[in-house]
DNA sequence: CCGACCCTGTGCATTGATGAACGTTGCGTG
DNA sequence: CACGCAACGTTCATCAATGCACAGGGTCGG
């Protein structure tokens, strides 16, 4: 069902605004910059659809009934609505102001941390939602602002990637662990160790892949869907697992059990969707977030 | 100077609004009744206006950004507005209420008066607004909505006009005049007496050439130009006088010189501007007021 | 009283927006 | 894994909205 008199037409609604405004057509057609004619045209579909005559028309012009007076003040809030909406909207695009939402692997959560906190502190009227989960939450469905994923080179149409740093991976086991069971004496010897692994069976991180072809699944006696919990479960000595190297500073009592292997060091993307990556925002936080890493990997 | 990113297409914004909305482009096309063709070009164009993208493009639809869903409050918000103004206008095409603004000769003024209370009275939503004045008021310029205008059938082409009745007039004296100066004989003897007249030497009303035509302008000895002072002038004995046979029963002082002539008589006309004769409110007052003195005249 | 100017209003040519059709992509389902 | 569905996105033909030109009428100033 569609109602009659319902105001499909916001053009025509803004044309008697300008008649309203101006009272004369031929001020009203300049205002807008179109011809007089549309403008009479304008008015004539509105006061036809609506039934009842908007404006009185004489020689001087257009002097507008009590109708047009009403649609002169609605349409006046309408305008002066408007027109701060657009300033707000040029505004938040060229401001770093707002929400920013990032999301990446809990993993590096240890390591990104430091780097928001900071990028914050630069930029006070910012907010930052950092987001982790099991499942990968898409830029596409405007869920983050910025992405920094890891593996091969992400490849969606919409998203725009640029390289971020290597995610550099070691096998790890705690002295506790090492204590009990003793340390590989290469890799062949892995298969007589236990492992904790992430609970993927699909993962195609190279070093899962790597590992699956050296150890038979059956070796993986403890798997986690988190990496908090990996590393808990490394630390009570479950196993021997992948970590990243950085966490060797913070964790003394972990110990490397064979030199990490260059195939195991996972690039980093830093990937934003097409649709966001122009924003002065999300620039400003790239291009902060790759001088922190810069700053930090050259001290 | 025409500024960037001013909103100039208020449709394309009901367009995002309801894109917003409705999440998808085929639900907001399918809502507006446009192809879904119009609803992308719509956003692209506005979203190249304002520079800033308001959605995010994904196989499962379109999500709002922020700037688009500060774009989605706004635009609700004006709906709403539209909405409601398209139900006053209507309603206020229908109903009888607000202000009625009535104009006349204030001669009339005496008549007109219980008819447009009695009016008010039936209809208590409405405000009368009674003008008279020296000058005409316009119902081109919207400064009235009835006019009663007597003498010859008014032409203006964007005037409907109605016959209304007849304004009976007799020529008067107050006792006291007669008393000092008597009565004339005939219509011969009228160059002898004093006159009370309006102040305009270009008066088409019939009565008043049919005076010019038999009393020299010397005799004019008092001039108004106000109905009312006129009468208090007659009442005082300045002279014989115009006034509308009604008053005749109001004032026993008054006392008719010469039986009232049909030339005289005026028609009364009923006078609306076009753009206001179909408004219901306009209809109730023209058909209350021929009822009111269809009655007393029948009494 | 008259002429110049401004504004409205309308018929006709044109442009720009719209609609139809098709292709593509992504997602869910059996 | 293949299929179907739903949604976006583009291209081309069409049509309605627009602009143009001119006529008509009213007002204002000299």
């Amino acid at each position: 069902m569609h109602r009659v008199g319902k105001l499909d037409n916001w053009d025509e609604i803004r044309t008697a605004f300008q008649v309203a405004r101006k009272g004369t057509v031929s001020g009203a057609a300049d205002a807008l910059g179109v011809h007089h004619a549309t403008v009479i045209r304008h008015i004539d579909a509105l006061e036809g659809r609506l039934g009842v005559k908007l404006f009185q028309r004489h020689a001087r012009g257009y002097t507008a009934t009590e109708a047009g007076q009403d649609l002169l003040q609605v349409a006046q809030a309408t305008d002066d609505q408007f027109t701060q909406l657009a300033g707000r909207i040029k505004g938040q695009g060229e401001g770093v102001s707002g929400d920013l939402v990032i999301t990446s692997l809990d993993m590096l959560s240890a390591m990104l941390t430091p780097a928001m906190v900071a990028f914050q502190a630069e930029h006070p009227e910012v907010r930052i939602r950092y987001r982790t989960g099991d499942r990968v939450f898409r830029l596409e469905y405007g869920e983050a602002h910025v992405a920094i994923r890891a593996g091969s080179m992400p490849e969606e149409p919409d998203n725009v990637v640029q390289p971020f740093m290597s995610q550099r991976l070691s096998l790890v086991a705690s002295e506790a662990y090492v204590a009990r069971r003793g340390l590989p004496k290469d890799v062949d010897d892995l298969p007589n160790h236990n492992f904790v692994v992430f609970d993927n069976e699909k993962s195609r991180a190279p070093f899962g892949i790597w590992l699956r072809e050296r150890v038979p699944e059956e070796r993986f006696t403890y798997r986690a869907t988190d990496n908090r919990n990996m590393l808990d479960a490394i630390l009570a000595g479950a196993g021997l697992g992948f970590v990243s190297s950085q966490l060797l500073d913070h964790h003394p009592d972990l110990i490397e059990v064979i030199p990490s292997e260059d195939s195991w060091t996972a690039p980093l993307w830093l990937v934003t969707h097409v649709d966001l990556h122009r924003t002065t925002k999300v620039q400003a936080f790239l291009k902060f977030i790759k001088a922190h890493f810069k700053t930090v990997a050259s001290s």
